[in-house]
DNA sequence: GTAATTATTTGATTTAAGTCAAAAGTTCTG
DNA sequence: CAGAACTTTTGACTTAAATCAAATAATTAC
């Protein structure tokens, strides 16, 4: 199984700045990170807004994009030169077909991913400015200091200014 | 298969105020709602912080408890008399195992949750409080006004007497 | 049906974060 | 490596929402 897999994905590079995926396109990739840093962001009145970022051995896709082939808002670009793997949906569905435990595996994965959206939501609703910064360190222990600030503020969803203080406070 | 699920689902019934699930407790059950509405929320400094609201048509479940047999912060009660059947998760791993058209159901099902989420996270991280009650009454758009006021407010992270005004100049 | 409890509204004041503006610091690019 | 083009910081001022406090209004229970 683990090289019917490896026979379906195929190695990428990004680089600094470059668009890995185009809202106005539909893309039938995911990503898995071997090196660097993908943003997932969309835009709102003109502004980039991130939504989250991707480090080592994470996949990254526009799920509405990937699994149902519809249109979404999110862009997503690298932030640093990236190496990566990708595969199709089409070879992803095949080994869903022929592995019922990959299926399994993606079903209990979302599960996880589930609970980190809950937490996420938590986080933002009830929490200062302040403790959102310490909580998104937390969250990108491994990347958050390789992340510019502008992207960070707008993942927060607080304004530069407010996010430099802070930063400058501690 | 239909005949299959029926067979494993049981009708139970709650009283306004009934408590549906502790998070003191681990429970096996997910519940399908009939007539009424459940609300999951947790307790953060001593306050009942509302997560979400079901209504009919809708399965709910304390995830990490149902999924993982792992406590969670959940609670869930009842805000109004309610109907609902429920399945045991040792029944639904049943179907699961026997059914894979079952578990590709779920999986794509939770995809479908996963956009809402996201939805929920710009929802909040972006707009006045005005905006935020204004989106709560679209996502709930039939029981909206069947939530009491504190409990919406919790949900969408404002005080009280702040969503009183908002509600008052409309 | 009335007292007791609980939920909602209204008012006055405070505060965290936003906005606008400009300066200082970085990093691209030819 | 020097100027252009971003990014981050700092300052002064404004504003939306929180807090504190008390008054109504609506449920619930006896």
């Amino acid at each position: 199984m683990k090289s019917e897999l490896s026979k379906r994905i195929k190695p990428i590079v990004f680089q600094k700045g470059e668009l890995v995926l185009d809202a106005n396109n539909i893309s039938k990739k995911s990503y898995f990170i071997n090196k660097g840093i993908l943003r997932t962001y969309f835009i709102k009145d003109g502004k980039e807004i991130s939504e989250y970022f991707s480090g080592i051995n994470e996949w990254v896709n526009s799920p509405k994009s990937f699994m149902q082939r519809k249109k979404d808002i999110y862009y997503i670009d690298a932030i640093e030169n990236t190496e990566a793997y990708f595969i199709n949906v089409d070879d992803l569905v095949y080994l869903f077909d022929n592995y019922p435990e990959m299926e399994r595996y993606a079903r209990l994965s979302m599960g996880t991913v589930f609970g980190h959206f809950m937490e996420r939501i938590t986080s933002i609703r009830f929490t200062s400015a302040k403790e959102k910064y310490i909580h998104f360190q937390k969250t990108y222990s491994g990347i958050y200091h390789r992340i510019p600030l502008g992207m960070v503020a707008s993942y927060l969803g607080i304004t530069q200014e407010t996010l430099s203080r802070i930063r400058a406070k501690k």
